[in-house]
DNA sequence: TCATTTTATGAAAGCCTTTTCATTAGTGGG
DNA sequence: CCCACTAATGAAAAGGCTTTCATAAAATGA
């Protein structure tokens, strides 16, 4: 079908043997300035260039990435991975992009594809934590994968697998909001959204349990409901919010989508953002400065999460060792969705 | 390095030859029941599995698509991707992505690479239109990589490329639009944002003329104001709008994007939207819906987009003879953003 | 029971590069 | 002018897989 022009056909028309094209090709040798000129003027003819398919056989070596991940859709997603495929490439690999859509199911097939598709090395953005049972044949899969090659979790873990991770420092996000909202007189606040069993989702939540704690805050178990990580996730939990006796006076959400969900139907309802109920994010997605009244959330710092993730796979594909565990700071970006508590109004339903 | 254990190993194993455990894997043809058990079993063991690139390489199929496209993080093409890389799937082939973030530059290097990396085809979602100079030797290489492998381009095209073509009727979208306004009694309208040379905007203006010159519409070249494809853009060129003498009375956007940055805006300058001025999405994005007021927007069907691209490109690989150009419906849909006008106001500023 | 067909398997070539090893040509020194 | 050494190039193997061709074994039929 694609019939190809190879090396050897090169070599004929120069008369030289596939070895000098070799040789003129990756410059690793030393050939005779004349015939290397000559090489190069029927390589230019022909446009050729080589197979790396070839190539990736005799080194062992794919230079490809692959990049598992929920939903590219997803702003964060997509965010991410544009940095990571400007730094792969930048470290002269290509990447493999693969939308699991939050199944595990579709996780460890990826995870397949891949290793056939012999890429050098993963970068898994997901991660679950033992929740949800037949869970153990994921970290089987995924314990096997690792033998096979380099994985570096990104913003997520694993329970029972002990891979290298870099993440962006989502506990220290959480507090940072819970301080705020302490400033703020806040004393009753809710956690919403998020995939149960999905590890971002819980981290996010033990350090929201942390944070109110520290501050002697009463944790409402019905202010915790978990769901999806999208805004029509957000609409449906505020409208079970809103159904409760008693309602917070703040909204932590495990992401802007859910904020944002959140922020319109309780606009719907006639509860004014921020002056009756703040609502917070997180991520700091494009959107979440302009979406009004503005969404006080926590910036990821995507370029260097994104970056570090790749030079910590691409080190561990060259065999060297880089810090098990990196974590990236956070910033805390107060917007309009967010206030002060005002004590002559409060709010029910 | 990574000690990969091959077919050879599996053979020695299980007592056989190399062939006949290619055999097993391969099933196309027979072996003895016991053998193949046993030969299963060692397999089952090791956890073998083929190297996909010795295969490819032998094949002369990579079984991976190359999907170039301007830059993942607009919710377009993440969208479009998606359903892309579903499809890919589902016939067996896996997806590259290239975000050449409008480069051209970009978009000739990755070219070369899909092409090293031995992909079977190329999905290109971009495309340009020769305004802009120096624009030969990109035609050039796109022109070249056709030669080696099949492009389909989506939702674009190229000056002197004469390419295969899936895309949306941007142009019955755009007439939807103006059909719209001027029901709505709008008659002076403007049209705001996008690349110069991109020919995603160049299709849609082309409309535009078209469709305003239908109902013998007088286009006023002020309003007429290329810029980006994002939201700051929208800011910008709606202030320029403001700055100006005369203002319309109804703005039609490039896409979405641009859209939410004219509203807001707008808003700013306490203009109200859609009372006094009526704003025009594109593409209908997720967030078209949930953005205050609802944007109104061309819904562009990104499953029959992506699958019918997909399908094409996998057509013309497999040597079949698709439609040289396959065109998918559009939908407006009518959102907050737009309303018929009212006499008793008229905006300036 | 022997000749003939079918079935099961092995050996080897080929896909496209790179690289080691060997060979030839070329250079300078004695 | 010859020897020893360097430079330039070619031949061949390797990388992991599939497939054609050939061979051995088993099954069929007379």
């Amino acid at each position: 079908m694609k019939k190809s022009i190879t090396i050897y056909d090169i070599a004929n028309e120069s008369n030289v043997s596939p070895s000098t094209v070799s040789r003129v090709l990756t410059g690793n040798e030393r050939v005779k300035p004349e015939t290397k000129r000559k090489v190069l003027e029927v390589i230019e003819k022909y446009n050729f260039r080589p197979n790396s398919l070839a190539r990736s056989l005799l080194y062992k070596q794919s230079k490809m990435i692959g990049i598992i991940l929920p939903d590219i859709n997803h702003p964060f997603f997509s965010m991410l991975v544009q940095k990571m495929e400007a730094k792969a490439l930048e470290l002269g690999y290509t990447t493999f992009l693969c939308n699991s859509m939050n199944d595990p199911e579709n996780e460890s097939t990826y995870l397949q594809t891949l290793l056939d598709k012999q890429v050098d090395g993963i970068l898994f953005l997901g991660g679950r934590i033992n929740e949800v049972d037949s869970n153990e044949i994921y970290v089987a899969e995924m314990n096997n994968t690792m033998e096979q090659v380099p994985v570096v979790f990104v913003n997520g873990r694993m329970d029972n697998v002990n891979a290298h991770i870099v993440k962006t420092d989502e506990s220290a996000g959480m507090y940072e909001i819970i301080d705020l909202l302490w400033n703020f007189k806040h004393r009753k606040i809710a956690f919403l959204g998020g995939l149960k069993g999905v590890s971002s989702r819980k981290i996010k939540l033990e350090a929201f349990h942390d944070a109110m704690t520290r501050h002697s805050l009463e944790i409402n178990d019905d202010w915790i409901l978990d769901g999806d990580f999208d805004i029509e996730s957000g609409e449906e939990l505020a409208k079970q919010l809103l159904y409760m006796k008693d309602c917070p006076t703040a909204i932590v959400c495990v992401n802007d989508f859910v904020a944002i969900g959140v922020i319109r139907t309780l606009q719907q309802f006639d509860i004014r953002i921020p002056d009756d109920i703040s609502v917070i994010g997180f991520d700091d997605i494009y959107l979440a400065k302009y979406f009004p009244p503005g969404i006080t959330s926590v910036t990821q710092n995507y370029n260097q999460l994104g970056a570090k993730a790749v030079e910590t796979l691409v080190e561990l594909i060259n065999g060297k060792r880089p810090e098990k565990e990196w974590t990236i700071p956070t910033k805390l970006v107060v917007r309009g969705s967010s206030k002060m508590v005002q004590n002559d109004k409060s709010v029910d339903n």
